[in-house]
DNA sequence: TGCACGATGAAC
DNA sequence: TTCATCGTGCAC
């Protein structure tokens, strides 16, 4: 039975949800088609005290998503071509998010999974998903069908060399030897 | 109202 | 290393 994970799976600590995430299954229905893909690679973003994260510029149109209650995408268009996909986490207020950055193909996934952008592009991510409510019946995150057993690593985060001592912060974390990861 | 700038990906 | 391309945040 594939249903969305609880609210409660996403109140919690960031780097907590970020490392429960790896392994779970995103599922985008569309046109009675169900795209699903395995989170292998996120990055954690953990408020406005984070330099690296869009909440840093505090409450704004954009950013009310990462403010609002967890288990929430926020989308959101980077350098005018790309989108990226987070989910929120922690209470409302919090202001923190895990950005998905990789995804395996499971079912009817076209095109590479592998780079945040290339993974909203194959899973039909757009700007229209910002906002949803991820405890939905068309997108949403389920439970993986089986348990699985991985070792996690922990690396600097991509492109946010801006962000002084926190671009040195180890909040990216991916399934050690998956295929799929966006880059070493 | 204007403008510099990306949590990227692809081409050169 | 350069560039596409546009929403956002902040200066004026």
């Amino acid at each position: 039975m594939v249903q969305p994970l609880p609210r409660t799976f996403y109140d919690r600590d960031t780097i907590v949800v970020a490392r429960a995430l790896l392994g779970q299954y995103l599922v985008h229905v569309t046109h009675s088609t169900a795209r699903i893909g395995r989170i292998v690679e996120v990055e954690a973003y953990r408020g406005p005290q984070d330099r690296a994260s869009h909440s840093s510029r505090g409450l704004t149109r954009r950013t009310k998503v990462m403010f609002g209650p967890p288990g929430f995408a926020y989308v959101y268009l980077i350098y005018g071509v790309h989108h990226c996909m987070n989910v929120v986490t922690e209470g409302a207020g919090r202001g923190a998010a895990v950005l998905l950055r990789a995804l395996e193909p499971v079912q009817n996934v076209g095109g590479r999974t592998f780079g945040p952008g290339l993974l909203c592009r194959a899973m039909d991510i757009d700007l229209r998903l910002n906002a949803q409510d991820l405890l939905s019946d068309h997108f949403f995150i389920a439970a993986a069908p089986r348990i699985e057993r991985f070792v996690i690593v922990k690396r600097p985060r991509v492109g946010v060399d801006y962000a002084g001592a926190w671009a040195k912060r180890q909040l990216r974390f991916y399934i050690r030897g998956n295929p799929f990861i966006s880059r070493p």
